[in-house]
DNA sequence: TTCCAGGCGTATC
DNA sequence: GATACGCATGGA
């Protein structure tokens, strides 16, 4: 990895790295561009300010960030082990995601906290994005930062009415009481084998399959989940019919991001012209 | 006004 | 197991 300190921030080149694709692509939901090439959000309780100083070479600043809290937080938050371009170039074995990889090649898999990709994504069902951004934005102003399942002990779905989340309240309160009873282990979901993880997800009201691959794709990093949304959906009907090929096997949740983005870029172009 | 959004619970067959 | 429908909210 290649990284410097200068003065107060961490500056890093890093090929495969594209602020809009990676913080804008309907995988978290409370990073908000405060510049033309540049965002500002966090992982759990700590902020960060990044931006790009260089799109052509891919060189990115980490504005206010210690080197410990660079290679100990934003490393593995940004997946920086992973080697993009390899993957890239696994994918481009297949035509379809070859040009969706090339559409879009600065996406990466975030490292989300579990417990707010869970929260976040039965926010997100039956919701369009900027909808879920208002409500996740209400949340974390109204707790001064992302809520942990404990301070959310008291809520009940009348007192978020704040929130305007409508029927998926209940749903988040469900989750409130059998995450902090142990009804249901986001521990053990990290492990345990896809399907049983994802029944073990799908215990709490409001979660079914689609918020529980979800959850273990964007929150726990198993990145053979593969959510099956209505975009996801109308990939597999248009380009893959018999099933994803071979060259995506294991790794299926990250070809997703790209193929995800690239169809719904597609269908607003087409609507555009 | 109607339709739709990174779905799910329920009823019905 | 599959299919149909309602659900809160708000933008297009």
């Amino acid at each position: 990895m290649d990284y410097t300190k200068k003065d107060k921030n961490i500056v890093l080149k890093q090929p495969d790295f594209d602020l809009d694709e990676t913080l804008d692509c309907g995988q978290a939901f409370r990073w908000v561009k405060t510049a033309a090439d540049e965002y500002r959000g966090a992982f759990l309780n700590k902020p960060l300010t990044v931006r790009c100083l260089d799109k052509h070479d891919g060189v990115f600043e980490f504005a206010d960030t210690t080197e410990d809290e660079f290679l100990g937080v934003w490393y593995d938050y940004f997946d920086l082990g992973t080697d993009y371009g390899e993957l890239k170039r696994r994918y481009s074995a297949d035509e379809t995601l070859a040009k969706a990889c090339a559409f879009a090649p600065g996406i990466r898999l975030l490292r989300q906290d579990a417990w707010e990709a869970l929260s976040s994504f039965i926010i997100s069902q039956n919701n369009n994005i900027p909808r879920i951004k208002g409500i996740i934005g209400r949340l974390t102003e109204h707790f001064g930062g992302y809520p942990t399942a404990e301070q959310l002990r008291n809520e009940t779905p009348e007192s978020l009415d704040f929130l305007r989340a409508g029927f998926r309240a209940a749903y988040l309160t469900d989750a409130v009481s059998r995450v902090l009873s142990g009804d249901v282990s986001l521990e053990a979901a990290r492990t345990l084998p896809l399907d049983e993880a994802r029944n073990e997800l799908m215990k709490i009201r409001g979660v079914g399959p689609k918020v529980a691959d979800c959850t273990l794709l964007f929150g726990m990093y198993r990145i053979g989940a593969l959510p099956k949304d209505v975009w996801v959906k109308r990939v597999l009907a248009q380009w893959y019919p018999n099933g994803l090929p071979e060259c995506v096997k294991g790794t299926e949740g990250i070809a997703q991001q790209y193929l995800f983005h690239y169809i719904r870029n597609m269908e607003r172009q087409a609507v555009t012209v």
